[in-house]
DNA sequence: GAATCGATGGTCT
DNA sequence: GACCATCGATTCT
């Protein structure tokens, strides 16, 4: 199984976003493997896009989005919830793809363990979930996800079809019509994991 | 099922 | 001091 290289990431946002569907998301956790399938992401694209955390140009919390591409971005939310991104197009502008659920694949057991015994379907069903499924949190902002000792990396896997994968706005997300209606909300038909 | 709401703290103006 | 790319519990229909 490869790992996606940097040249995948350091593309047109929506592509990377589309095509990061189905493939998998792989941590390394003190020698045991979890990973799970990409079932459901969002594209946030340049300092234009008024849902994008770079909408009002480059802070601290944002510098990782305007860094090289295969780099990790995770920030805190909500006072308690992490997200994970991964960094897109060249270096310099603002893009990013977020990870919004998992099929969970392998270290099922341990994911279950982290998030307290939920449901099976609870476990990476949501941007925060998966995060906590697999002790992503800020440790991982601004990490390598292409370094050949990644504790965090994306591995390729089969490709999804177009009559598979659905289309979408993005969810929660505000801004004015046009940010509300842009269809950057990439998701595998019918999966059991998608987050809503 | 759907709608509503509180939790909880980092970040930026 | 306001806002927030969420989640889970509660409170309805």
């Amino acid at each position: 199984m490869s790992r996606l290289s940097r040249d995948f990431f350091a593309r047109d946002t929506l592509a990377v976003a589309r095509e990061l569907l189905g493939q998998r998301l792989v941590r390394n956790l003190d020698g045991k493997q979890l990973s799970g399938r990409i079932v459901e992401v969002e594209a946030y694209i340049g300092e234009d896009d008024q849902a994008s955390h770079a909408s009002c140009g480059r802070t601290q919390r944002n510098a990782p989005m305007y860094g090289s591409p295969g780099h990790a971005y995770v920030y805190f939310i909500y006072g308690m919830h992490h997200c994970l991104n991964v960094v897109t197009e060249r270096e310099g502008f603002p893009a990013a793809v977020l990870i919004r659920a998992l099929e969970p694949l392998e270290g099922v057991e341990e994911m279950r363990a982290r998030r307290g015994g939920r449901p099976d379907a609870q476990l990476t069903s949501g941007p925060a979930r998966l995060c906590q499924a697999l002790a992503v949190d800020r440790r991982f902002d601004d990490a390598d996800l292409c370094a050949p000792d990644a504790l965090l990396f994306l591995e390729r896997d089969a490709a999804i079809l177009d009559e598979a994968a659905g289309i979408s706005p993005r969810i929660g997300v505000r801004g004015d019509e046009a940010t509300l209606a842009a269809p950057w909300r990439f998701y595998i038909r019918g999966n059991g994991y998608l987050s809503r």
